[in-house]
DNA sequence: ATGGCTACGATCCGTAGA
């Protein structure tokens, strides 16, 4: 079973991008980010066509989440319980016997800042959330964009970013309270080249100089990471014309 | 040198992203 995550940055603009990827990397499950569309403008045909089911909670202009599944997606849940969702960044399903969620987390714009405050109160509700879901699914994937680069090596200049937005140590303590309440980082299960990201800012030329965070996740239950065979970050989107600047990761479970 | 792209919805610039 292949699992992935994509923060597409519009699926307007990306689904030509996504129906091709679908097609080529063959995933099982795939959950989006940044949709930035309304539920009504959901491409549900393009994505039956291709072979998949969807299930979706999108906005106009920011944010939106989906999942993507072959297989029938059950129990879909929207938002985190008790958490005032305003903002589209949840969204859960079962599929094929596995709870999946897809997040996209809070940027937090500048340290200090009420967004930051923001997301680390999203945090800390995620994190309670996600103790209840693993006693009632041992079969857990967490996917998404989780903004923030946990350590120093997933950060190309841990030196100018240090103290920043999505590398701050509170923003690294709120990730790992994810890992503490029982989730692993699938990407670290296996020996990885150095200076490996996910995102790439547009300017600059930063994906040319390999400029980028790890901020892109799947995260795993430990009855899910017995079987995970491989985790791997798919670099070819991010070489197409307009591309998004997050590329998908790739799980492969047994 | 704090900008530099991109997407969006509103116009022909402001907001947001990371």
């Amino acid at each position: 079973m292949r699992l992935a995550t994509w923060n597409v940055n519009s699926l307007k603009v990306r689904l030509p991008h996504l129906t091709d990827w679908l097609k080529s990397a063959q995933p099982d499950v795939v959950c989006l980010q940044e949709i930035k569309l309304e539920d009504a403008k959901f491409p549900r045909a393009e994505l039956t066509a291709a072979g998949y089911g969807a299930v979706f909670s999108g906005q106009k202009t920011y944010n939106g989440v989906a999942i993507l599944a072959r297989t029938p997606l059950e129990d879909v849940q929207v938002g985190i319980p008790g958490f005032v969702h305003e903002h589209k960044r949840v969204i859960a399903a079962t599929i094929d016997g596995m709870r999946v969620v897809c997040l996209y987390a809070p940027n937090g714009q500048a340290v200090g800042s009420d967004k930051f405050e923001y997301k680390l109160q999203w945090y800390a509700a995620l994190r309670g959330w996600l103790k209840d879901e693993l006693v009632r699914h041992p079969n857990l994937a967490v996917l998404g964009d989780m903004n923030v680069a946990p350590e120093d090596r997933d950060v190309h200049d841990p030196k100018a970013w240090e103290g920043q937005i999505h590398v701050s140590e509170p923003e690294r303590a709120a990730f790992r309270s994810l890992l503490d309440v029982g989730l692993a980082d699938s990407f670290r299960l296996f020996e990885q080249a150095e200076k490996a990201f996910s995102w790439w800012d547009y300017r600059m030329m930063a994906f040319r100089r390999n400029a980028g965070l790890r901020i892109d996740f799947v995260l795993l239950s430990q009855s899910l990471v017995t079987r995970c065979t491989s985790c791997n970050i798919d670099k070819a989107p991010r070489k197409l014309e307009r591309p998004s600047d997050h590329t998908p990761v790739v799980v492969e479970l047994s």
